[in-house]
DNA sequence: CATTAATAACTGACCGGTCAGTTATCAGAG
DNA sequence: CTCTGATAACTGACCGGTCAGTTATTAATG
């Protein structure tokens, strides 16, 4: 059963961060932070439970590190490019379609938005700070910009901060539903299909109905 | 400290089971399954922790009830609205957004969505349950509306499933937010507002944009 | 051999669930 | 109306299991 010319464990302190955080992603994904178990985590990084406090000093820091670490970048990139956007809104949203609609499938975002959620109650703090840091920035930017395109007329009246929900709820629902209920056998949705149906949807729908107009009442 | 006039509790048979959901609730929603302690729920419904077990044999089950009695019949009544509608889209659309919007801000019903969202994980049967007596079912009503109406030559082409998610999600994200970010001071949305603004962007961006066309491609 | 990554056995706190005992309530007797 | 015995709603101390975090020990590596 156990090859006694295979060592017991290796020393790898380099990559153990990165593994823990992973297999610590996949096991809060899936459980949450509570009913999440360390030896689990554990054993999905290869290590041992103890392994984990040579590289964390608490069950609480492992789910700082999967939230900070994994997501953040990725989604500042998106918000960076509505901010340095100049031209017409419509182009900026199937831009920012396109590039979302990549992310998801790429990144385990979901699981951790999922678990965002699920944990705001026990940690306010990151709540806080996911709010602050990320989900306020991206819906500013959003916002911004469609105040910015009914100013110039391209955009009808109507709250725009309420616009930028619209625009990004569809996403939002959409990688919830691929975590919470395809897993349980719900028809699953084709993500990047649905951000670019649904960007032509909202440009149509926001489109100002009277060309000249801009700065009508919000 | 202790008025001997006063009974030490009282014997109310009665209420206690909807009083303990309604307990159960409010803890269940601010803390998650797991991390919801039964002495807390028994705090909040004046009673103590051996009288839970009275009125229910688990914990689960308790989770249970919180999750049938209080949402599902509402949700329920959505749903026939949707389907009993025999005329335009747009007039179904603007009626049920008004409703969403009421009950949205009546029920209790954000606080069971994060519930089930997080706990989907560790109770695949509740999310099994809530996906196919209750999710599948206003979606799918709502998906055949807009294909019948993109029959009748009303809605432009496009994946009418995906339609039922765009005009469902903000609703969505909206009960979210108010759950997740504005208790530690994100803005709060105006629910009712935000569904009626929705439904005209999405009545507009759903529209045919050449009247005749009924049944193109999807 | 010295160093230290990693293990595995251990501890203590916590919590779901139980149950022996307590108390409110009420029916019937006086 | 008062007393009393019967009933069952309710309490709260307790138990057993679980799990985050600790530590004594082992073994990989240079």
């Amino acid at each position: 059963m156990l090859d006694p010319g295979e060592p017991k464990f290796r020393r790898r302190k380099a990559d153990r961060p990165r593994e823990i955080i992973e297999a610590a992603m996949a096991v809060f994904a899936e459980r949450g932070f509570a009913a999440a178990r360390l030896e689990e985590i554990a054993r999905h990084a290869g290590v041992s439970k103890g392994a984990l406090y040579l590289y964390f000093e608490t069950k609480e820091e492992i789910f700082r590190a999967v939230v900070d670490l994994a997501i953040a970048p990725n989604i500042e990139a998106v918000r960076a490019m509505v901010v340095a956007h100049p031209g017409p809104l419509a182009d900026l949203l199937r831009l920012v379609a396109e590039r979302v609609g990549t992310l998801m499938e790429t990144l385990p975002v979901g699981g951790v938005i999922k678990m965002v959620i699920a944990e705001a109650g026990n940690f306010p703090a990151l709540a806080r700070v996911w709010h602050d840091d990320l989900v306020a920035h991206i819906l500013g930017a959003l916002t911004d910009a469609i105040r910015a395109a009914q100013g110039r007329g391209e955009v009808r009246p109507g709250d725009p901060r309420v616009y930028a929900l619209e625009i990004i709820a569809p996403m939002l629902v959409g990688l919830i539903w691929r975590e919470t209920f395809v897993p349980v056998g719900a028809a699953p949705f084709d993500l990047p299909a649905v951000a670019r149906q649904h960007v032509e949807t909202m440009i149509e729908g926001m489109k100002a109905r009277n060309p000249n107009s801009g700065e009508a009442r919000a």
